[in-house]
DNA sequence: CTTTCTATTGAACACTTGTTCAGTTAGCTT
DNA sequence: AAGCTAACTGAACAAGTGTTCAATAGAAAG
């Protein structure tokens, strides 16, 4: 019936981000209730709504910052890089696989929950993976444009490289086997192999 | 109260194994209730009990059958293929196309709702899922081992190649600009791109 | 010290959930 | 026609859901 000795507004809102993130990505979005998330964040239900408008606006919420983070992100990082096509993917493969790593639940939850959206929210969503999209699609085209990459089809070489990209989240472990860096460096081989090879023995 | 007329259970449980996936598929398995999936078959969503102990068995059902499906399939597919590591490669890439594009929602269900497994459950689709990717690495060390693939790590190489290959399901449409026959042979050429190029350039 | 604002509590509200099962009707067998 | 079995209905049960808001205590400002 009180305000909570120590409560700041700020630290909850913080929290709550954290909580929502943690347990969609755990147990998903349709899984879990807003009762669970207040008890993880250290409140009652009806306090979460001096934060969020409702449960489909906090999920929203941390997908459309996650994405705006990624595309801002790699918005300074192409920048950082030398122009050719070459350099621009190694420089986006690399990029991909740290960011990523980096947010294992935000990753999970950009990728497993779209259908939970609703159809605005999707679409704004669905337009921010496009662009991010777009980004590689538009070094892979410059590669082939120049003669430097042999690809019968730049859009679905883009819809490969960020699948095998992405995928590596399902099963990389910060102590397991392989550093981040040998990843890093075993699928750049790969994809440069997709993109570069140019005496590719035939099927059949 | 009654027993509808024509009511048959063999029709009934066929039904209820397409409601649950087509549902399943679309909403997901947390979002979906029980009385939407009978609704769906035709009943109320007590006479489901009838067909399936609970939810959560009609869900590992469902994803169960369908792996086991995967892995009877490619069995019977790879004895009828040469067993040199590049025929087995390029009929697995072929295989797995064609099985996943013919089974939208089950695939989607298979990958995307191990979350809502009970551990047991999510035990026994991890194992057959597993057995799926042994099959792929055990081609992949094969053409290490016989110098006719040039792979710095072939578990790797199975993750890459599988999330890729599952991955065209995300935006394969039968009414797209590509007949699926088309994508298999873009997609194999980039798979071989992967594991066969002897002569790629280096990064950096 | 008083006033104002912030941040929460706790219960209510209307609704939904998975599951059970006694009763009823349709279909089949004798 | 009678008896038995199959297949369902419909409501109950216990529990949970998202969201709201009057009341209250803590914090900050004057």
């Amino acid at each position: 019936m009180a305000r909570k000795t120590g409560s700041s507004g700020e630290k909850t809102a913080s929290d709550l981000q954290l909580a929502a993130t943690k347990l969609f990505a755990r147990h998903g979005y349709a899984a879990v209730s807003m009762r669970q998330i207040a008890a993880e964040v250290g409140v009652q239900a009806g306090a979460l709504y001096l934060y969020t408008p409702d449960k489909q606006s906090l999920l929203f919420d941390l997908m459309h910052r996650h994405m705006q983070e990624l595309l801002d992100a790699w918005q300074v990082e192409s920048g950082n890089l030398p122009n050719d096509p070459k350099s621009q993917l190694v420089g986006f493969v690399r990029f991909h696989i740290r960011f990523h790593l980096k947010r294992v639940d935000e990753v999970f939850i950009a990728y497993m929950e779209l259908r939970n959206l609703s159809e605005d929210n999707f679409a704004s969503i669905a337009n921010q993976r496009q662009a991010y999209e777009n980004q590689l699609k538009a070094i892979l085209k410059s590669g082939v444009e120049s003669g430097k990459f042999n690809l019968a089809d730049p859009k679905l070489a883009t819809f490969s490289i960020i699948a095998m990209l992405t995928g590596i989240n399902t099963w990389f472990r910060n102590e397991g086997r392989l550093a981040s860096t040998s990843v890093e460096d075993i699928y750049l081989d790969m994809v440069l192999g997709i993109v570069c090879c140019k005496s590719r023995p035939q099927p059949d």
